[in-house]
DNA sequence: ACGAAGCCCTGCAAGC
DNA sequence: TGCTTGCAGGGCTTCG
């Protein structure tokens, strides 16, 4: 699934062929999701015009003057844009057609995504009013991790996928971030040095950077809007290359599992 | 509050 | 070939 580069690059996919336009309809196959469509969705949108498209953690905010559109993409999940019909497939759960304009297609095979209307300020819904800073904004930096690292025996990597420490960071880009930064994923948070922090923040912000420059990462079935892979998975350093030489001391890549999650690293150079 | 584990769901690959 | 098992980019709930 998508974390924050491939969201980032779905946003900035779509954003130009819907901003500014008027939903013509909306079309919901499949209602159950990780929280049901709601109906209002249906009655509510057509007729509004998509003023933004905006990204909060993995989230996507279509804005509209009279409530937003809360789309997340889950494991699994993908938006396309179509210019022309085409019969929906299995796991075609949504369209949202715009007036003289494409259909936004939500694809989403395991169903861990969600797509909400609500009213009002969307940062006040429960999904989005308890989440931490953006990797990529000034608040996050190392002095921030090393803060909020205090008291925390939680390993590392657990920590910085925490959604209420720093939102966007999943189980791929925290394995290349602690790479980068030469940090063991199982080393308990709270007995990290600040200086070590700031490299780990820095890492995260490199790793974000590149991963967004390459239309994200894909492994299996993420895309663009446009229906393109992103171009990621060819400078990953350790995510997925168990047993492949480091590339920066050639021993061989592990892999281990960490708070049900698989991870990646270097035990040579991550300490 | 924190941390660990289980669960939601489908598809695919590996192993028998 | 066909079955079972485990695993997959996330996030929520429950339990200790």
């Amino acid at each position: 699934m998508p974390e924050l580069p491939e969201v980032e690059t779905t946003r900035t996919g779509i954003a130009a062929h819907i901003v500014g336009r008027e939903v013509a309809g909306v079309v919901v196959r499949t209602p159950r999701l990780r929280l049901p469509i709601s109906e209002e969705l249906i009655t509510e949108l057509p007729g509004k015009i998509v003023n933004a498209v905006e990204r909060r953690a993995k989230y996507l905010l279509l804005r509209t003057v009279a409530g937003t559109v809360i789309l997340h993409l889950g494991m699994s999940g993908s938006l396309r844009l179509l210019t022309e019909p085409i019969p929906p497939g299995t796991h075609d759960h949504l369209d949202i057609l715009f007036r003289d304009g494409p259909t936004l297609r939500f694809n989403d095979p395991r169903r861990f995504g969600l797509a909400l209307w609500v009213r009002g300020n969307p940062f006040e819904h429960p999904s989005l009013c308890n989440l931490g800073p953006e990797p990529l904004e000034a608040e996050f930096d190392g002095d921030y991790l090393y803060h909020r690292s205090q008291g925390r025996i939680v390993a590392v990597k657990a920590f910085l996928m925490d959604q209420h420490i720093v939102v966007g960071v999943g189980n791929i880009y925290a394995s290349e971030s602690l790479f980068l930064a030469g940090i063991h994923p199982a080393h308990p948070a709270g007995t990290i040095s600040r200086a070590r922090y700031v490299r780990l923040a820095k890492a995260v912000r490199e790793v974000l950077t590149a991963a967004i420059a390459q239309g994200g990462t894909t492994l299996r079935d993420f895309h663009g809007s446009d229906g393109h892979p992103g171009y990621f998975q060819f400078a990953l350093h350790v995510y997925g290359r168990d047993g492949a030489p480091c590339s920066r001391c050639s021993r061989p890549i592990r892999s281990e599992r960490l708070g049900q999650r698989n991870t990646f690293y270097c035990a040579h150079c991550q300490r």
